[in-house]
DNA sequence: TGAGGGATGGGACCA
DNA sequence: CCATCCCTCA
């Protein structure tokens, strides 16, 4: 069968499993995304399942976009029926076919994380409690983890007088929630799980409808999310788990790798299944990774492998500070494309965002192109946020959360205080704020009412209109197009603007095609038509449950910067992993969080496993964080891979930097005029090593070695009897002897 | 109402 | 250092 050339042994048992349950311990580059669609496309050519009895869940939009693609390029199937998406998607699904059962209005729509702080910020002043006592922040880490852990508020243990109020605030917060038709990321899971829990006739229309339950990266679960998947599986169902606990780097947001073992043992999986060869790397940079990890202790066990040769050994250097690591990377960067490197294929990785400025300078300067990951997205931005809100109106006017978010934007003369009498009425008559207005009097009542009337005949005026025409049109009435037309940094935001125009019509042309996301016109659930704009309804939920990564510009051929988390999941030929530090990666913080360093070990695993043919690592003796200078030592990470694989690109061991050694290597003279002034007077130290010096408190001591320059200058001294002590030469009131 | 000052805090991410 | 938030003041 064509479908099942080229798989190796490992693969190929994977995919033609009888129907049982399975756990495929996939490592990186192992061909996991292949097995996962083979084998849905196998059950469907095989005729073990239907379409309609698939159901595969992935965390991103992205991965789940990706597994469709490539099933439609392997069979001619209509994808339509089959329930293939996010967590969160295939539970917006749900919900819509089953609103009522479900307990939701037919439009509920959809918080995403902004709106839901924002929302909890409004219930904290509702019930008049200090934000300082309970921080916004906080309540929603306190509320998304009960619901996360299946915990509703009546069900909140509360140990002390702050457990028992949050649960409290939790309460209140839902009750809002319920009221204005609103449900956040973590009650999109919850309710589908106690809408399955409850009914009994619906879990075993889904139990014996789904034959086949694939779960991509299962170490990223969380709890509810397996329970969920549990509860899905009937006495029929075989669940297709595939993962990799040694890439498990998401516990800070609740996810389990625990799950993984708890799945083996609850539904004692008959069929466990490694895939160790690697498709991706060269032999040295999988040793490498292969030793770093074995430090770990919990594992499930796991050794790749390639038949690609060993290659090249990596690459490591230590710079004298941030600046000089990132013009480091510049040069190799440029070496590397005039050997022909294409750039989209070149990585710079580091551990946390901060890290990036210096090294955008150094690229910008240096005239490279470059495209950095993360930071907001499309349907992030505030002023695509506006636009929604006024759609949200439209779809549904109870919606306070959008009501105030643009009640007054563009400002139309209602202040603080019309919101205040508008929240008052409302609250006293148990309404919206919408309801609220009919209850005003006086001055607010009338600019509230022409903004009602705005809205309404926004909706009236619309009906029955394209998407994108309602969406051109509602920027047009709701004066969002003027006001970025006359603000004067307002041309990227009018762009944006008017490519939510092109996202609606995208967005219509992609659903009826593939049909994933509009489940309120899924014949076999059996929905009725909703009453207002479904597509609408669906478009809107689409914006909260993708974050639009793929509205941004591809751009220029440019090179990759990005977090360690981010690079998950892709591949480049050369790779950059920059601060290698301790305090920084491992990240300060994690030594003290319970398997925090494993975290950051499998962490520093993903970060490897990047790599085709070559590997960078480097890291810098000062960097400047928060406003300050550190000193760093090199990362412990460094010391876990064997030294045979690595080949130094400056002496090993030479850490502390004295002032002699700056002035042997100056600051490259692009660095230094990018610098300004702080690039220059360096190596000037009023002390040397060796001299004898006199401290107020400490007395006589001698310099043994100098760290950084300039102010940043910090001196190891030897007190003798009072000890060593490390001054900061700015503040030490240090004399010569 | 909105610009600007001052305090504050700073890990990583997707839905 | 930098972004963000809240508060003040014109």
């Amino acid at each position: 069968m064509a479908l099942l050339d080229n798989l190796n042994p490992e693969q190929l048992a994977a995919v033609t499993l009888p129907n049982q349950h399975a756990l495929i311990l996939a490592g990186a580059g192992s061909g996991k995304t292949r097995v996962l669609t083979t084998r849905i496309a196998w059950l469907i050519q095989t005729g073990n399942v239907s379409p309609g009895g698939v159901l595969a869940v992935t965390f991103t939009n992205k991965a789940a976009r990706e597994m469709l693609t490539r099933l439609s390029a392997m069979l001619p199937i209509n994808t339509r029926g089959m329930w293939i998406g996010t967590f969160h998607g295939l539970c917006n699904r749900m919900l819509r076919a089953h609103y009522r059962e479900a307990g939701l209005p037919q439009l509920f729509q959809i918080l995403d994380t902004q709106d839901q702080a924002g929302l909890v910020k409004r219930v904290l002043r509702g019930m008049n409690i200090d934000e300082d006592k309970f921080p916004p922040r906080q309540v929603q880490w306190f509320i998304n983890g009960h619901k996360e852990e299946g915990t509703r508020a009546k069900d909140v243990e509360a140990y002390d007088d702050i457990s028992r109020r949050m649960g409290e605030i939790y309460a209140v917060y839902d009750e809002q929630c319920q009221r204005e038709g609103l449900v956040d990321f973590p009650e999109l899971l919850l309710r589908s799980f106690e809408l399955l829990t409850r009914n009994e006739v619906l879990r075993e229309h889904y139990q014996s409808r789904f034959r086949h339950v694939l779960i991509d990266e299962f170490q990223d679960t969380n709890r509810l999310q397996y329970r969920w998947l549990k509860l899905l599986a009937g006495p029929h169902t075989a669940i297709f788990g595939v993962g990799d606990d040694d890439q498990s780097i998401y516990r800070f947001r609740g996810a389990n790798v625990g799950n993984m073992a708890d799945f083996e043992r609850d539904f004692k999986v008959p069929n466990l299944i490694r895939l160790e060869q690697n498709y991706r790397s060269h032999g040295n940079i999988l040793n490498a990774a292969n030793a770093l990890i074995s430090q770990n202790r919990r594992r499930l066990g796991k050794n790749l492998w390639t038949a690609a040769g060993e290659g090249e050994p990596l690459r490591i250097f230590e710079a004298q500070s941030d600046g000089y690591e990132a013009h480091w990377i510049v040069e190799e960067v440029q070496a590397l494309v005039r050997e022909g490197l294409a750039r989209n294929d070149i990585a710079i990785l580091y551990r946390s965002n901060a890290q990036s400025r210096v090294i955008e300078h150094a690229l910008f300067t240096a005239g490279i192109p470059y495209r950095v990951y993360g930071g907001l997205r499309f349907f992030e931005r505030q002023e695509i946020k506006h636009a929604l809100a006024y759609l949200r109106l439209i779809a549904n006017p109870e919606d306070d959360n959008a009501f105030l978010r643009v009640v007054n934007f563009p400002t139309r003369g209602i202040g603080a205080r019309s919101i205040e009498q508008l929240q008052d009425a409302a609250r006293s008559a148990g309404t919206s704020l919408w309801q609220g207005a009919s209850h005003l009097s006086g001055k607010a009542a009338a600019a509230v009412g022409t903004f009602v009337r705005m809205v309404d005949a926004l909706r009236t005026g619309t009906k029955g209109l394209p998407l994108p025409e309602v969406v051109d049109h509602m920027l047009q009435a709701s004066g969002l197009r003027d006001y970025y037309t006359n603000e004067r940094d307002g041309a990227e935001r009018l762009e944006n603007l008017d490519e939510l125009i092109n996202a609606a019509a995208a967005f219509i042309q992609d659903e009826q095609a593939t049909g994933a996301a509009m489940a309120v016109v899924d014949a076999d659930e059996g929905a009725a038509q909703p009453p207002g704009d479904p597509w609408l309804t669906a478009f809107l939920a689409h914006a909260a449950l993708e974050s639009g990564e793929n509205q941004a510009a591809e751009g220029v051929e440019a090179i990759q910067l990005m977090t360690v988390h981010s690079a998950k999941g892709l591949e480049f030929h050369a790779v950059f992993i920059s601060g290698l530090e301790e305090g920084l990666f491992p990240h300060e913080q994690s030594v003290t969080e319970e398997d925090g360093l494993e975290e950051e070990r499998r962490l520093m695993y993903v970060a490897i496993t990047r790599a085709r043919t070559r590997l960078y690592l480097s890291f810098a003796q000062t960097r400047l964080l928060h406003g300050q200078t550190r000193y760093n030592v090199a990362s412990r990470f460094l010391d876990e891979v064997p030294a045979g694989l690595m080949k130094w690109l400056t002496p090993r061991g030479g850490r502390l930097v004295d002032d002699r050694a700056w002035q042997a290597a100056p600051p490259p003279a692009r660095l230094a005029k990018a610098q300004g002034a702080s690039g220059s007077g360096r190596g000037a130290l009023p002390f040397r090593i060796g001299q004898n010096v006199v401290h107020p408190k400490f007395g006589e001591g001698v310099i043994v070695n100098v760290e950084g320059s300039g102010s940043d200058a910090r001196l190891h001294v030897n007190f003798g009897s009072q000890g060593m002590k490390l001054l900061q030469l700015e503040y030490a009131k240090l004399t010569a002897a």
